[in-house]
DNA sequence: AGGATGCTATAAAACGTTTTACAGCAACCA
DNA sequence: TGGTTGCTGTAAAACGTTTTATAGCATCCT
């Protein structure tokens, strides 16, 4: 019913040649007379002829698919890191499946499934909670795994991720020295190594200062997090800080912050892990942890292509530097006027 | 060298079977005695068996993949697009092939091929510019492809898209009735559908009121966007409105209004394309055309798996309405007094 | 000159699955 | 009772490739 896709018996009659001559034009495998391997294009070309790639999968037993697993491309951030994955994986002939698993271990175990059913030659994740580890094992027998942004609690995967303990304590110091002395840390879920890291860290710096650092937990999502937020701002004492650890947490805590009027930086500081494009574009500037989607992509694909090539040595954990913006947001001294100075 | 995947045989012989016992009883398409069954069951249990889709495929010729191509995955619209119809292709027993073009028509074609290549069931794609059509045609032969939120020049494509023109007609007469006279209309590239339909219907709507309307294409870059708005904003005369067509663009108007002290909106009215979370969150908040990004998938798939399942009728076009949020950055009257200093 | 040696084209096997065709067997009906 | 029917299990073919083995044919060396 469907009109039949050109096959390689196809391009072989319409070239006068065999099959084989054909895939070893294609695939540059074996030499072919200059001649014949220019009839076998020109039926290529003539005919459209895309080679099957499960086909050729099955028989080559070598895969060109690396399986990806993220928590929800509707967040840039992920949406950044897979953008950067596939550029890195096409730049090296490789197809990217992408699945995401509502930060949910469940459906993430299915999505593990489903991708390995197509046999990819290796897989990046970002799982979803630490105890991700024996799930994989269990399941992807043999297949290299690199574990991207995140840290799981057992051993055995290549890491990739950012130095949370780096930048989480730059922010600390930072803070102390601007004169803040009750910062409040908005944490998404304490489940995620990432998160305890950048807590950890702070908690650290701060550790004989002085400050005062109170916790929340408040989840990955948007309009839950205002609401905790807007809540927390109401009651006495007010933080003189917010040190928010996620791109969405920041956008939360800046629209409650806002909202009740609370002037950023004087009454409050205001600083978040992940910078965005907007937090350059609002009054004021927002200081965040710049996450370097591109070298994490880069850096976990290297990875991947090592273990793919053979590579046995035990697992690797690869941190990469953050680079902190300060803006306005947290400046010590009195912010500028208003609006219309800060350009002049 | 890689501890090899168990395959049907490795369960068929586990379990004391032929292989054709264990694909029927893991594809329930003949009956099978249930202790057989049973055995076949604990067996795939055991061994952990997953069987290969590219295998399965080539042999059922049906396949259950899908294709997606989009612009960019670093773009939230996209992002939460993808992320939609990926819950729509799971319930469906699909799984999705994704790849991004960067707004690059040679990449697309190549990505086309690339996705051509897993002979998927059909193709869903969101066009970089309006010649797509024929180069799609001459590439996917016979695989139904729905383009999604692109209106591309040539028919032969169901076409999933946001009726633009009413949206944009909706903000036209906003900011007419709100006094304002001169409107910047800031477009990303007029070689998109999306944006000649946009820009049309505003003209449209202002035609006949004496408002004046200028036109500016600057790309989709933030950056250079950024450049051109700051530059175009230092000399007069001054909009007195600026109706950006996207979430970049709107971010990089706000950002370029904001840092030349011009004030929302009493001295210029702000009006977006794409609702996104930070345009909430800001102050004063941004008005904005809220895509309906769900509704958009679920009618993309819809289609599509009418067509996977056969359906010859005539290509269809689909417009889904968009719901305009009137926030503080266009109203007529002052701005309320007060969150932030900025407002004042 | 004649056997060894490259070189290139092809036939056939193989990959892991689904499907088709058939075989064995019990039950059924006239 | 003997043939038809229905059910269930298996062998073998098929899907579109790549790979291996083989065959044909020059060329080279002695």
């Amino acid at each position: 019913m469907r009109p039949k896709l050109p096959s390689i018996q196809t391009v072989a009659r319409h070239a006068g040649v065999s099959i084989a001559t054909v895939s070893n034009v294609l695939g540059g495998r074996r030499a072919v007379a200059p001649e014949l391997a220019a009839r076998v294009r020109a039926a290529v070309e003539e005919l459209g002829y895309i080679a099957d790639g499960a086909a050729s999968r099955l028989r080559s037993r070598q895969s060109r698919i690396v399986g990806v697993v993220v928590p929800t491309l509707a967040n840039p951030f992920f949406g950044s890191l897979v953008a950067a994955l596939e550029v890195a994986a096409r730049a090296d002939g490789y197809d990217l499946l992408v699945a995401s698993s509502a930060d949910d271990p469940v459906q993430e175990a299915a999505r593990l499934r489903a991708l390995l059913a197509w046999r990819p030659a290796g897989l990046i994740i970002t799982p979803c909670d630490d105890e991700f580890a024996a799930r994989a094992l269990a399941v992807s027998a043999g297949v290299p795994v690199v574990v991207a942004d995140r840290v799981p609690e057992a051993p055995g995967f290549d890491v990739v991720a950012v130095d949370n303990a780096a930048a989480a304590a730059t922010i600390g110091r930072h803070l102390v020295e601007a004169g803040r002395r009750r910062i409040l840390l908005v944490a998404s879920a304490f489940s995620i190594g990432n998160v305890r890291e950048r807590a950890a860290a702070l908690r650290r710096e701060v550790a004989g200062t002085g400050v005062e650092l109170e916790v929340t937990e408040v989840g990955h999502d948007l309009a839950e997090a205002r609401a905790a937020l807007d809540q927390r701002l109401r009651c006495a004492p007010l933080p003189d800080a917010v040190f928010a650890l996620t791109n969405i947490l920041t956008l939360a805590a800046f629209g409650a912050i806002t909202a009740r009027g609370l002037a950023i930086p004087q009454a409050l500081a205001l600083v978040g892990f992940d910078d965005d494009a907007w937090m350059q574009a609002v009054t004021p500037a927002v200081s965040a942890v710049d996450q370097p989607v591109g070298a994490l992509a880069a850096a976990a694909w290297a990875r991947l292509v090592a273990r793919m090539a053979g590579d046995a040595t035990p697992p690797l954990e690869v941190r990469l530097p953050c680079r902190v913006e300060f803006r306005a947001s947290s400046r010590a001294e009195a912010a500028p006027a208003g609006p219309g100075l800060c350009a002049a």
